[in-house]
DNA sequence: AAGGATATGTAATGTCATAACATTCAAGCC
DNA sequence: GGCTTGAATGTTATGACATTACATATCCTT
């Protein structure tokens, strides 16, 4: 299994476990004052580990981070996340035949790909009309 | 058809036709000094209406802009984009099947999408070998 | 000419991310 | 124990991306 975490990387993975929605690392940062974290980079430093261990996911569309909703479930297959703009939910999914269809351009192209994003984002099912 | 440009629009639209890689709101403004173009905000102000007009792509993965490889062609469909980490070029398309996939998703979970993003990030056929 | 909508100009500020360097900590070896 | 070494941490400063707020100008319609 993966190794233990460190102590700002258990700080951060709890932080992000515990939302509702995705966060900025300066959210994360406001939320472990108390804890004695004082700078981005130790929040940074810790996402950027998490995320190599696929516990965390970065959102580039937000610019935030989500605890993984799977966590060890999915380590190397393409994920999308469906993120809702009202409540700040994400959903994540795979699909064999969107991966298998991208796969087909790529290799069609001659192009090697080393990190896919999908994301789309919305209004989730309990948000629709409050928009 | 589309309405004429405005001035800024202009400019910010020749600056990216004419680049080989995306650019950032910051370096289009750069390379527009010289035509009087002061601050961010007339360069984003310019995007903003290039990007609803199609014209313009937002890489959300690269936080920068290019100019649409096939305008008043793709107006309402997914684009995915692949993206040379090494050269910075970049290469649309769009898939019927990948759209239907992921259209499929959202209906079945009640989720109604306002935009989707797909960038694979990666080496061009060129390009591997190189990095 | 008057009014309203759109476009522009400018300064200040807010938000996201990394560089550079010093220090601390834990594990393995002599 | 005392040493080496690599990983993690702490701190300051800076760089990169984006928006708020307000003033002014331009164009189009009446
Ligand atoms: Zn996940
Ligand atoms: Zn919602
Ligand atoms: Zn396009
Ligand atoms: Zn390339």
């Amino acid at each position: 299994m993966s190794a233990d975490l460190t102590r700002n990387q258990t700080l951060v993975m709890k932080t992000l476990s515990g939302a509702e929605a995705p966060l900025s690392a300066y959210t994360i940062l406001d939320r472990l004052r108390d804890d004695g974290l004082r700078a981005p980079l130790q929040v940074y430093r810790a996402l950027d580990k998490l995320t190599e261990m696929g516990l965390v996911h970065r959102l580039e569309s937000l610019n935030a981070f989500v605890a993984c909703a799977h966590p060890n479930c999915h380590q190397q297959e393409l994920i999308a996340f469906a993120i809702c703009e009202t409540c700040g939910k994400v959903e994540e999914f795979s699909d064999e035949v969107v991966k298998d269809r991208l796969d087909g351009w790529t290799r069609a192209h001659s192009f090697r790909p080393a990190k896919t994003t999908i994301e789309i984002r919305g209004n989730c099912g309990g948000c629709v009309g409050k928009a």
